[in-house]
DNA sequence: CGGAGCGTTCCGCCACGTGGGACGCCCGGT
DNA sequence: ACCGGGCGTCCCACGTGGCGGAACGCTCCG
């Protein structure tokens, strides 16, 4: 080890370990795991039979996958669980007025995070899942939230790499800026075919009382088959009623 | 510390750390996380650090709270995303057949945790929360579970300590397998207000192929306002349907 | 029949988790 | 104005337990 490198810790290590499961997994060996988060292949093998041990890892035979207990943990997490239980008669209420897709995400350093979607029978199968992350700068959740964020933040992500998600993302620095400056003034951003072929999107930000986002709403569908300037309003007021609710209650820390 | 106990290991202290966090909570300091582990206060605020460190914890001033990232990582737990996922849109359906709350739930050791709950408007204030858990022989679900499950597992919970929960909860063993039975012959449990007062459930099991079951569906409501022998065959199909569903899909690992 | 990949075990080394104690701070009661 | 209790934070000598390269037995496949 190079000296005057702090090396992983040990918690560290955990953390890795348990991000290294994707979505799409189930149980997961040893050496795979070894592979996936680069640790000698016997640390991680201690260490997966220590972490089944306490219930955060389940033992499937030789294979380890992710435990139940990790998932009642993950539900206790106020960032999500504040906001999601109070938007979701809201977002009941535009899923059946526009009969779309309805997403609620926040910030998360770079990108958004979704905490709660109600798909809507006929609409797209969109890549966003609950729990999943996106880059903020080409989502219609991420830049109605952007748009009302401190200006450190916004810096750090428009002066850092923005990605081309699809043909259509936003990438040049100056672009995003005077689209954040729109969406500060209407309160509604868009999200033209930027996040993936065919799919449109309109969102606005849930508000604190200081004015700040602590997540955004947003609907979704096919471009073809959902008129942007119809569903926006429904969204704003969405938006607004929630961002009142959330101020009125005593909720405190959501931020 | 007596001689021969293994002492708890640092992960267990972690998780223990982790699980001293309730619902409601929002961010903790030192002083009361060391008062509900029981561990040395300087011990928790040195590992605080370290977690808020990884992102498994985030830093509120001088206190601390679940992070975002416990709950991403806790939305792809296997055992609830398969399932919740396949299990969302017959949920819908009960819903709107019923009009009363469905929810979805799986056994963990001698309690139910809900995977998913879908509310409806009108619907009593129930005690139960996404990711919360019961005691199984309290609840529809839970009978409806414990009934299509291994005979060791049941008789661990019966020989066990059945829990007055509320004043018509099933605490006596013989009456409980007698119950289980008559389930196992018709496929529908029912709730008679033993989990809580003036509510009652109708709940069926979710099957593998392999007829064990996977978890269970249920519809909820107040008992003057629902008739149990109207939503039982509804339950009763959509859970048929879901699991039909599953077993079709190569899904692989639920149990 | 041989090699590749797997899960599992071993063991000497030393980083790092340990926790009692001390310090400065902000309270609220007297 | 004073003081005591609770808080977050920091220190440091101690020894536990994480470390990881290596080796073993196994299964699968060409």
């Amino acid at each position: 080890m190079p000296p005057g490198t702090a090396d992983e810790s040990f918690l560290h290590r955990v953390v890795t370990v348990l991000s290294a499961f994707r979505p799409e997994d189930d149980g997961l060996g040893a050496a795979e795991l070894a592979r996936r988060t680069g640790l000698p292949k016997s640390t991680v093998h201690r260490m997966a039979l220590a972490l089944a041990e306490t219930g955060v890892l389940e033992r499937r035979g030789a294979e380890v996958r992710l435990g139940l207990k990790l998932f009642e943990i993950g539900q206790r997490v106020p960032r999500q669980r504040v906001l999601r239980d109070a938007a979701l008669p809201y977002m009941s209420d535009l899923r059946e007025a526009t009969r779309q897709t309805v997403h609620l995400a926040v910030l998360e350093g770079h990108e958004v995070v979704y905490v709660e979607i109600l798909p809507t029978p006929g609409g797209p199968d969109l890549p966003s899942r609950i729990g999943g992350r996106f880059p903020a700068h080409a989502t219609g959740v991420g830049k109605a939230i952007l748009a009302f964020s401190p200006p450190p933040a916004v810096r750090s992500i428009v002066d850092g790499e923005l990605s081309r998600v699809s043909g259509r993302s936003v990438v040049a620095p100056g672009l995003l800026v005077r689209e954040l400056e729109r969406i500060r003034k209407e309160g509604v951003a868009f999200d033209r075919e930027e996040s993936g072929p065919g799919i449109v999107c309109a969102a606005s930000p849930v508000l604190a009382p200081d004015g700040s986002a602590l997540g955004a709403l947003s609907v979704s569908g096919w471009s073809g088959r959902m008129r942007l300037h119809h569903v926006a309003p429904a969204v704003h007021t969405a938006a607004l009623a929630l961002s009142r609710a959330l101020g009125d209650r005593p909720s405190g820390a959501l931020r």
